[in-house]
DNA sequence: TTATTTAATTGCAATATTACAATTAATAAT
DNA sequence: ATTATTAATTGTAATATTGCAATTAAATAA
């Protein structure tokens, strides 16, 4: 259906996902990679340096702000994008907890 | 259009996308922790413990084993899964490598 | 052989995501 | 006030994802 059952896994379970699903799309990989490397974090200049339409661009941008990894600050006519170092710092430590499960010491079914 | 235009970007920020997205489920978290906490990883038991339908467990497990993430051992009429060790480490250290960027020193613009 | 058990596959409906043209909003410049 | 610049929003088309009922496949048990 097209539809998460969200309702039957745990908050942290869907925690993970929500945080997954940010970096699912090369765009976004690409907006954050391009936002940790620059000192110019222009909205501009991510279109420029990404090839897609500027309302893509914006329709990304929003979802990485909806979820507090970067925030805007408009100056004049521009908006200067950023990485929120504590809401990212924050997630990593999420995803690091998720990505370093031990690996289980017994044998292997497989 | 529902179509990510992967053509534009590097192989690595699509590989990085690629494996977010598998992580961008909560039914595939939810497999993949049950398998990093179990000794019994038969398919059967994970319908029992994550609340979906059989096809849909199953649709999600061919997704984790398509990545290289999950491989599974067929025992009888029953199949038992595991982490694949050696590409889940792998697959870690593109994530944490991404995870881990750099925060910029200059100032934020916001 | 004929069940039985377990998991994969098929087919389909519903919802989500991606992309962009067109437009709008907001500020700055003339 | 008018124009230019920049980015958000709206609307829409196309594709992807999720979920499950029904079915099929494959192995075992009776």
């Amino acid at each position: 259906m097209g539809l998460a059952k969200t309702e039957i896994f745990t908050d942290h379970q869907n925690q993970i996902a929500i945080f997954a699903k940010a970096f699912g799309h090369p765009a976004r990989v690409a907006i954050l990679q391009q936002l940790f490397k620059m000192d110019s974090c222009y909205c501009g200049s991510l279109v420029d340096e990404i090839g897609l339409a500027q309302p893509t661009i914006s329709q990304h941008l929003k979802e990485l702000r909806n979820l507090g990894l970067v925030k805007g600050n408009v100056e004049g006519t521009s908006v200067c994008y950023c990485i929120d170092k504590d809401n990212w710092t924050a997630m990593k430590s999420v995803m690091e907890d998720f990505l370093n499960q031990d690996l289980p010491e017994n044998e292997d079914c497989c």
